[in-house]
DNA sequence: TCACTCTTCCTAATGTGATTAGACAATTGC
DNA sequence: GCAATTGTCTAATCACATTAGGAAGAGTGA
């Protein structure tokens, strides 16, 4: 019986090697176990459980999430910043689908102190990269929320299929970072 | 052996109930099968499986939110148009999570001519709903997309609990249509 | 080196759910 | 009333998650 030499971080890189390859929903412990070289009870020595699985690698995905945006955003500022970091999600999301798609399931991660910290640190990124539009207090978390939510409405819709093939998603993103953009000037320049 | 009297119908209308109720990750056809009194083998007399379930599920959620959203544009322009085809949106979203979570799976819907028709007038009510943006050809198609991405990235991130608590969801609602009324009417004040 | 302990891996077993096959009763058409 | 069809059932198989319990690898201290 000779040893895999396993640990949990092997187990949730394989973990995101096939969600991230054959997509989230398909990612099983059997399948896990499989591509590790040993048998699904074995898995149990080093995650929890299924559930436990699919909650380090939301952990593990939007910390990698966070750090992208954090890369893209430095030095830049106003439109530059935002467009920076528009386009780090996008790109996240597309060479990720599976970590990303993990790392958006937020109930399973809502206990989760890792992934919170992630979504804390993207947060502060997103505040950062908006700094130039001038938003105070609520206002700025209500930008923020609004990036999130164009940014992660794109990303699912081109992951999971959803643009129909005749127009150029590129274009769409790029009005729609421009959308953004205007609308967030609108206050600064009223 | 009383008959239960079920049909293709009273299947998908049960899938719905459970899915909206309990979660579309949480339907299957045992739980259907309880629900409607008989045991999960009589189902494929009426339904193919639990994909075909979904499917089905998945077609109705886009005909009952594409029917919302045109009775929501009735009479209606512009902002106006957009506000109301926003709410109309969201609140499908929020009262049938379910249905609407199937309705978005584009890869299960892809070859269903009833989702494909749902979502063509989909796509129709909210061309109407810009119409007095002014924007022709693509970039009209652009903008429906645009406005599809900002409704869908809010209604998940609401529906699976994205967002924190301490702020309003509803102002960053309002927020979100004022900031796509602002990025659309931009070319047209330029 | 040896004994002890801990850890990692295994096989065996259970439970849930999807699905298929085949039996049989209820309904329908005549 | 009778035959055909249809709807429902039980029984069985398969995939997967999970638990229990056993055996062997690896490290530790003598």
């Amino acid at each position: 019986m000779p040893r895999a030499g396993l640990d949990t971080d092997a187990v949730v890189a394989a973990a995101a090697r096939l969600a991230d390859a054959d997509g989230f929903e398909s990612l099983t412990l059997a399948r896990i176990a499989a591509e590790l070289g040993v048998r699904s009870p074995s898995l149990y020595a080093h995650v929890d459980g299924l559930d436990d699985v699919r909650r380090r690698l939301g952990a593990r995905g939007a910390a990698e999430l966070a750090e992208t945006l954090s890369r893209a955003v430095e030095g830049r500022a106003g439109f530059d910043a935002l467009h920076a970091v528009a386009h780090a999600y996008r790109d996240y999301a597309r060479s990720h689908p599976g970590s990303y798609a993990a790392s958006q399931r937020s109930r399973d991660l809502q206990d989760d102190p890792d992934a919170d910290a992630a979504n804390r640190a993207a947060v502060r990124v997103a505040l950062a990269a908006l700094r130039a539009y001038g938003l105070e207090g609520a206002d700025a978390v209500h930008a923020v929320r609004m990036l999130r939510v164009a940014l992660h409405g794109f990303a699912t819709l081109e992951t999971e299929g959803g643009f129909a093939l005749a127009l150029s998603p590129d274009e769409t993103f790029e009005q729609l970072i421009e959308l953004v953009d205007a609308g967030l000037r609108r206050r600064l320049e009223s």
